[in-house]
DNA sequence: TCGACAAATACAAACGTTTGTATTTTTGCG
DNA sequence: CGCAAAAATACAAACGTTTGTATTTGTCGA
């Protein structure tokens, strides 16, 4: 039995209904130690029997804080950033901090309209994951708010704050792996890609290079994120003379995906093809057959991301943070080229 | 070069910059027609150059209402509800209103943290799909804000106000689809429940009484949410006496999950079992074999929910949504059992 | 040139909370 | 019992916008 009529119960109505002033209220709400125990409790159970609800908007407005951290999420559904997310809302718990999502999509206008609604609700920092708009539109906002909002981007090296693993170490390794089993003509999937280098590309380059293995333009193929781009991939790779033994895919998804394709027109992974993913998603080791990928230590970065935040909050130098490295996690998607032609010879002569 | 000192910029900055009242700078902003066009665009042009941000704590309290809506989703990585936030959003931008998520990862007492935080940004309205917490709690909430803030659910029948699909139908078509090829001991994985009836339950058994099978609880088995639980689920499976020759799967990740566990255990998919799943996510069509499935109209019910929401915090008495079914999709994971035993009797015969 | 009326702008109060300071009440001690 | 110090509470200003009303400025026709 609260007030249920129109207008939402505020301050002074628990005031008068205790019979103090407004800013007994506030100190009792907060659990201020300059009001009287009994006071206190009488006022918190008021406050609770009427149903209050603080109006943030009011108590942002003076505090000029309001204790919520912004997050700018390119992809929501996406799972690789679910363990990221864990990470900052754990990570901000510690610090009586609350985090208001935004997903944009991947869409870089989404993306500053999120940024925007975010800096009108006076976040008290904002967290950018792997941000699709260019870096000179965050220095130009840094500028212009000040040290006011502090900016931390994930895994965006030319940031100047940012929390970043290893973005090639993982990619070299699932090339080595590949490589030590003995591929030669390995393809590589580029994704839609952002600003910058794509890091990816640069561990594909590298990994060719240290077993002095020729690039090969033709077997580089682009994925727009639909799964559909994923099986004319595959069909494009069946078209060429040389094909690939084995194929480094984008993420997750698309590896899956080009697996089903693969299946489909007769092949098997990995007896005919390799297939190597990226993310290491849930399902990753439940499809068939189970992904052979690399792990991103997504909530440490979301943790280190948010503690980072903090200390440029407060003004303390915050100190380089740790992050653990990629992981190269075999499975069975991937498997030695031998084993293919084999396969090959022993159906042929069925 | 905008003022890059701690404070950011305010209205009353730019009245001073413009030589106007605050007032007029306000209206400029809005685009009122009781400002001149000639200062209304300098004062335009004065807030983008002085990187103006509106304060919206401010506009907040004195509007006593945000043009936010919030909605609070189980599970944000969820494919399935991907399509729901894109609905949302559409509609909501159509209202100009803006959209704030809350993942609450399943976790009652998440949601209800969710919920305060939404409450105290002073959200118009808030649309709550497939809630956890008991609709007692809502009605206590709703009572207690008043008619100021509506609460719209989503599929959720029992709430005061709700946009729902029918929950049976698309399943029964699933068993139907079963029982019309053929087969007789159809297995059934129980989700995760919330409060009320599992309408995937209801189905089962309906359709199961009108083709006049008799029900055993022996065939239903629960899904825990882990991948891991849905192999140790295939393993029960096979270890009954009278094994199920279909399985209606809780979701299409568990029916993957339990397709490679099967494999795994060298059966095959739908020649010994058929497996169908439900949501209809991205990856459904995607891999081996690919998902009958079912999909719910989860677009609509976005747009839908944020209607009902408008007219409800307009006075207006909100027409009946009118909702599409959810449709069946028949792919390759379902067959006729007949297959089943025919593939058994040649690979036995072999 | 002077009203009258419209257009443009200024004024001022309000939203609900917080917080520094002032005031009142209580406590403890000589 | 009185007084100082401490504890508890009250007062008042401020945060940045919005909006109804008042005031000023401009325009037009007689």
């Amino acid at each position: 039995m609260t007030g249920s009529n129109g207008r939402r119960i505020t301050i002074k109505d628990i005031a008068k209904a205790a019979g103090v002033d407004p800013s007994t209220v506030t100190r009792a709400l907060q659990g201020s130690s300059r009001v009287k125990p009994a006071t206190r409790d009488k006022i918190q159970r008021l406050a609770a029997d009427m149903g209050y609800v603080p109006n943030m908007a009011a108590r942002t407005l003076v505090r000029s804080r309001s204790d919520l951290i912004g997050v700018v999420i390119p992809d929501m559904t996406n799972p690789f950033f679910r363990d990221l997310g864990q990470g900052i809302e754990d990570e901000a718990a510690k610090h009586d901090l609350r985090v208001i999502f935004n997903d944009t999509r991947g869409v870089e206008s989404a993306e500053r309209d999120a940024v925007n609604l975010l800096l009108e609700l006076k976040i008290d920092g904002l967290i950018v994951p792997m941000a699709r708009s260019p870096q000179d539109y965050y220095d130009s906002l840094a500028q212009s708010l000040g040290a006011s909002v502090p900016i931390v981007h994930i895994n965006r090296d030319e940031a100047p704050h940012h929390v970043s693993c290893d973005r090639v170490g993982g990619s070299i390794r699932v090339m080595q792996h590949l490589i030590e089993q003995g591929h030669r003509r390995i393809g590589f999937v580029r994704g839609p890609t952002g600003p910058g280098a794509d890091p990816k590309m640069v561990a594909y380059r590298r990994a060719l290079d240290r077993a002095s293995i020729d690039y090969d333009p033709a077997l580089i193929f682009s994925f727009d994120g639909t799964l559909a781009s994923s099986v004319s991939i595959v069909d494009q790779l069946l078209a060429l003379d040389d094909t690939a033994t084995a194929v480094f895919a984008h993420n997750d998804v698309n590896a899956i995906a080009m697996i089903h394709a693969l299946r489909d027109r007769g092949l098997r992974v990995p007896a005919d093809v390799s297939i190597a993913g990226h993310d290491d998603i849930r399902l990753a080791a439940y499809v068939d057959p189970p992904l052979t990928t690399v792990s991103w230590p997504m909530y440490e970065l979301g943790q280190q991301s948010v503690r980072y935040l903090y200390s440029l909050g407060h003004g303390a130098s915050p100190e380089e943070p740790r992050i653990p490295d990629p992981e190269l996690v075999v499975r069975e998607s991937t498997g030695s080229p031998k084993a293919a032609r084999l396969a090959q010879t022993s159906s042929s002569s069925a």
